[in-house]
DNA sequence: TCTGGGGTCCTAGGACCC
DNA sequence: TCTGGGGTCCTAGGACCC
């Protein structure tokens, strides 16, 4: 049997059948699913010898932790954690570097399992989606019941486990897979909407982060109730027009967000709405301040970028670079072109044009990154025809460079400057 | 060996237009 | 004349999420 905790109030387990009926649960038809500990799972899940050892997956040279199995949550480890402090946390956890391949072909069956329950399924990202099983319990039964099946069919499958939030709303089922976690269910009835949010730490809000928390702590509000009960606008002068207008929703639970049937876009799942911007940006193994250097990454970068959206079939207009100097200090230079492109030279000119107008001499740059917004499919891009225009020229190499790399990999063709 | 990489959205100020 | 106001685009920075 799987583990139940020991959460009070809306914890509900297969056992307990008194909130099953149709008309309570007609009006929690919104499940949000979450893997539990998704990366470390996926990676240990062939491992037995790793089923009792602290793991952590991620955590590269100059890198943070992307995901731990629990048993190294109980040394304090978690995600977006340096993987200094990590190590220096539990020394003795086995390190697992990341293999997105595999994260991508278990999600996207995790994905399918959510579909044959319903059409709307909503995927966050790799690990997460939200939905709506209201179409689905004539079908299936219940969403509790739904939910537990959603689980065991993903333990059977794939051997790794989820945890599940059901209410009537997407902000109130997300909060709840959170207090199911790991391997449970929490339902949220409508009647227990406010008992539910009102005693949580106004940080655990969608949209509150470090800063805001802090904010909210310094004017007093330090649960959700508190928000709930303080004026929208005083909340708005405090943390801003839309912030305010979302947190005071979000701490009664009334958001009537609608899910979206979409599949997370991230790492070329494909589907959904398409992206806005595309970039790529890398942390040097060491500061440099040789222009060499970082004109080449910005060149490896932006190939890299432009290759992914003539993929895509896109073009933008905006090219913008990121610096982050060595004391993590980080500037953005953006500069809109007339027309949209997604040709590698053009980008990479701009980008260059915008490192060189930062003016640096021997600033220590730990990352530079280079990012092209307002995309627009390539379709809808009508280019000037200027006679002679030698950009023609580069958009053929370009498309001559996607046919051998689609041929012989991504290893085979580059600038000239990006060999060894 | 302090602090990754992929994104989205909001804010605010200035330019510019009507 | 002595000063409005709305809308859009562009840029830079910041907060947040996974």
């Amino acid at each position: 049997m799987r583990r139940l905790g020991e959460v009070p109030t809306a914890r509900q387990s297969t056992a307990d059948p008194d909130h099953r009926g149709f008309v309570l649960n007609t009006t929690t038809p919104i499940l949000h699913v979450d893997m539990d500990a998704f990366y470390a799972s996926v990676a240990t899940r062939e491992r037995p010898d790793l089923r009792d050892v602290p793991v952590i997956v991620g955590g590269a040279y100059r890198g943070v932790v992307l995901s731990a199995n629990y048993l190294a949550r109980q040394y304090g480890v978690r995600s977006a954690m340096t993987a200094t402090r990590a190590r220096r946390l539990c020394p003795h956890a086995v390190v697992i570097a990341p293999d997105y391949d595999t994260f991508g072909t278990v999600s996207t069956a995790v994905m399918e399992t959510f579909r044959r329950v319903t059409p709307l399924v909503e995927a966050l990202s790799l690990d997460e989606a939200f939905l709506d099983v209201r179409g689905s319990m004539r079908r299936l039964g219940s969403p509790l019941q739904i939910a537990e099946h959603l689980r065991a069919t993903i333990h059977d499958e794939q051997g790794i486990t989820c945890s599940v939030g059901v209410a009537a709303s997407v902000s109130v089922a997300k909060l709840a897979s959170k207090r199911a976690k790991p391997d449970g269910v929490v339902v949220v009835p409508p009647d227990e909407v406010t008992s539910f949010l009102h005693p949580l730490d106004v940080g655990e809000l969608y949209g509150v982060g470090e800063k805001t928390q802090a904010m909210l702590h310094r004017l007093g509000l330090v649960r959700v109730g508190d928000v709930a009960h303080t004026p929208l606008r005083t909340l708005q002068r405090a943390v801003g027009d839309a912030l305010g207008r979302q947190l005071h929703d979000l701490s009664w639970g009334t958001d009537r967000r609608e899910i979206v049937a979409r599949t997370a876009t991230a790492f070329g799942l494909g589907g959904g709405d398409p992206d806005k911007s595309m970039g790529a940006q890398e942390t040097f193994g060491r500061d440099t301040d040789d222009r060499a250097v970082i004109l080449r990454e910005l060149l490896r970068l932006t190939a890299k970028v432009t290759g992914r959206m003539r993929t895509a079939g896109v073009a933008g207009r905006t090219v913008a670079i990121t610096v982050r100097f060595a004391d993590f200090t980080t500037i953005t230079r953006s500069r809109t072109l007339p027309e949209a492109t997604d040709v590698t030279q053009e980008v990479y000119r701009a980008a260059t044009a915008l490192y060189d107008g930062l003016g640096l001499q021997r600033a220590r740059i730990r990352l530079v990154g280079v990012r092209v917004e307002g995309l627009l499919p390539r379709a809808r891009v009508h280019r000037q025809l200027v006679l002679g225009e030698r950009e023609h020229g580069w958009a053929e190499a370009d498309r001559a460079v996607d046919r051998a790399t689609r041929r012989f990999g991504s290893a085979a063709v580059r600038p000239a400057s990006l060999i060894d």
